[in-house]
DNA sequence: CTGCTTAATGATAATTCTTGCAATAGCCAC
DNA sequence: GTGGCTATTGCAAGAATTATCATTAAGCAG
């Protein structure tokens, strides 16, 4: 049994439903592996579920994050790009260049553990982006 | 002469110019403080310019974050808010009781560095959300 | 398998945010 | 000052996101 098939019958056990949707939609982002828009979540929800609406994209796209099953991402401006949550990484995104790398998220986590100590905070988000120049546009 | 004045002189120096509208967010965010949404923004700057627009306050927004003049900070889901940037922190926000924290951006600063040694980044968004738990929902 | 409870969906409308373009108005040169 | 260049605005259309509510269907009990 798989991590994410374990925490689907713990969702079910807790009163939640596990609809065609949101295991539609949990399949497209462990199939695309990378960041995808709600938008094109939504899409491609469609081909196998034509009768879905933007709206439940919305919503389950923040039910699974709520749940831990999906990652949100801040790219850019305002907008927020999803993922399956499988892989622990963060963002960095060149100012200069565009460009977006994932750096291990084991790199921050003791990094973390002394913000930790600092705040009195226990930091639970694992997802961040941060912006900065990259190697090669600092040359220039 | 302050420091915001300063740079004001230099984005004209650039070729940007100092509009009416610009000076007047720019003030709202400074006379405010905390935190505004960009729909708290535009109510508030319709006050003194009733013709602006929602697009201009968004514009307005994005060029004063672009040139350092504000800050944009993700809370909670999608949505940014912004301030005015001049002081230096990060957020912390407990997922429990949703209290936003302010944290000195010092605390932080020698983390970043020794991330940007790993990475080879420089990182320059100074302006990091946390999510996480406060110190008396951890005791519940 | 059947019926019940209520979480979740779809439909609709309201908000929020973005984009394209013509008109306006900063700012510099003279 | 005055005129000209063009960055910026307002307007309007459109896209993206959220809220409301009646209807549907997931999952449990019997």
């Amino acid at each position: 049994m798989k991590k994410a098939d374990l925490t689907l019958s713990q969702l079910r056990s807790q009163g939640y439903r596990l609809t065609p949707q949101r295991l539609a939609i949990l399949r497209i982002l462990r199939e695309s592996g990378g960041h995808l828009s709600p938008i094109e979540v939504y899409h491609q929800a469609k081909e196998v579920l034509p009768g879905i609406t933007e709206a439940t994209v919305y919503r389950t796209l923040s039910f699974l994050t709520e749940h831990d099953l999906a990652l949100a991402a801040h790219i850019g401006s305002g907008q927020l790009v999803y993922e399956i949550a499988e892989n622990d990484h963060d963002h960095l995104i060149c100012r200069s260049c565009g460009k977006t790398h994932e750096v291990d998220h084991t790199i921050l986590k003791s990094l973390y553990e002394q913000f930790e100590i600092t705040t009195g905070y226990r930091i639970d988000s694992v997802h961040q982006t941060f912006f900065g120049l990259c190697p090669e546009c600092q040359n220039k």
